[in-house]
DNA sequence: ATGTATTTTAACTGTCCGATTAAATTAAAC
DNA sequence: GTTTAATTTAATCGGACAGTTAAAATACAT
């Protein structure tokens, strides 16, 4: 049940049993991606406006189809906000979870990383937002978002992603290259100095009077920077 | 009309001009305090519920009010909204600005803004998750923000405190004992690593399975090693 | 051609909620 | 004791909005 079915009971009306009927092409009639439709359309409104403050009817233009296929699809608000998010989450921290078990050196995952965040942060600048103000007031959200990001429960992230962090860090500090450190802080660390500049974009912008385009530059130079300054943090 | 009289033109029914009648005590029946218990009360559900999803009537009930008295002081929701959030800016970066710009070695700063902005977010958790979400979904905010925590506009902002923070980060520089660095990523770089566990706390706790208790033990571990952990970036 | 799934149109229901108002009550100030 | 401000009670208005439903339209599949 961690598995990505949450498409369990849409289509209630008038239709007794989902037979399916994508079957040659895919498509169904018009295209067969409107599910996909009111999903972007959702997440786009979501994020402008919050879970709270967006409007269905919204939702529905945004996607060019009307309110009632909104229920059609997603019974209501809520499981249409449920199915947004989960499908953000997923997008929130790509690859992370396997760049750090993966094999390679410290410094190679700390690049690797920075290179994933950023680049797919530029591309989806509001989703920090969105993502943190829907869990500071969607407490039960944080779950989900687990489960969408690494497809595994809490139990297994502890011993598998970060012990195998925890003896890279031991065997640097035992050859002297660098200082001892909790590998939970490491990674908190290092997103830390990704995430947050987006999380508080507006307020940046706002206290150093940026435009859009001196953000993009600021975010340009950042990633020349980061790993350099986040490498020479670890040293001894 | 920077300053702090918000209060421009509350109290409108009934009450034609506000000859005053706090006097003596400073109390005028209940207590006076009043408006400072419906703004904690709205504070409090604002930043549970966020603007959108907060109601009225939930707001009187925290503040132990009845609904028609939060109109009778703040005339609308929004203006509510706009004083509780511009309260809870004030709050946000304390002296953050006046650290950077005081006088003093760069590691005193550092030290000092760590002490600040810890401390203070350990007691209101969760405002930047309020924070980070309301400026997401209400850019104009922002500029409040930027009014509320300086008291100046952004103009004097980059000379005045940047400036003389890059003069002391040349100076570093020049003297081999750090690697150079724009202010702005120094300002930036180290509000990430203070704010951003509190703003992801729901997600960090869920992923490793943190209660409240641990995940006070990992910020006063984290108060004792961030010091150490940032200047430890800015040598060369 | 017939059946079936998708999509639209349009109207409607019920409710939540922000806002307004009038009137009564309380207490402080003078 | 009169005035004036603060606060409560209660009722109501009106709009916004989620959700429902029926019916028609569209196109695909067999």
């Amino acid at each position: 049940m961690t598995q990505g079915h949450h498409n369990d009971d849409r289509r209630r009306a008038k239709r007794p049993r989902l037979t399916g009927q994508r079957l040659k092409t895919g498509k169904t009639k018009k295209d067969g991606d409107t599910e996909r439709r009111i999903l972007d359309g959702a997440h786009a409104v979501f994020v402008r406006r919050g879970t709270a403050g967006a409007r269905m009817q919204e939702i529905a233009t945004e996607a060019g189809v009307n309110q009632a296929l909104l229920h059609y699809y997603f019974r209501n608000k809520e499981q249409l906000a449920q199915a947004a998010f989960e499908r953000a989450a997923k997008g929130f921290m790509p690859a992370v979870v396997q760049v750090i078990a993966s094999a390679g050196t410290l410094e190679d995952k700390v690049r690797r990383i920075i290179d994933l965040e950023l680049d797919h942060l530029t591309r989806a600048p509001y989703l920090p937002g969105y993502i943190i103000g829907e869990v500071t007031h969607h407490p039960e959200r944080a779950a989900q978002l687990v489960a969408a990001v690494t497809g595994l429960g809490p139990r297994e992230l502890g011993p598998r992603v970060l012990g195998r962090l925890r003896r890279q860090i031991e065997a640097g500090v035992k050859a002297g290259a660098m200082r001892p450190m909790a590998p939970e802080s490491f990674v908190i660390n290092l997103l830390s100095l990704c995430i947050f500049p987006f999380a508080a974009r507006p307020m940046i912008q706002a206290v150093l009077s940026m435009d859009d385009r001196r953000f993009g530059q600021f975010i340009t130079r950042r990633h020349q920077d980061l790993p350099a300054f986040f490498m020479g943090a670890l040293r001894p």
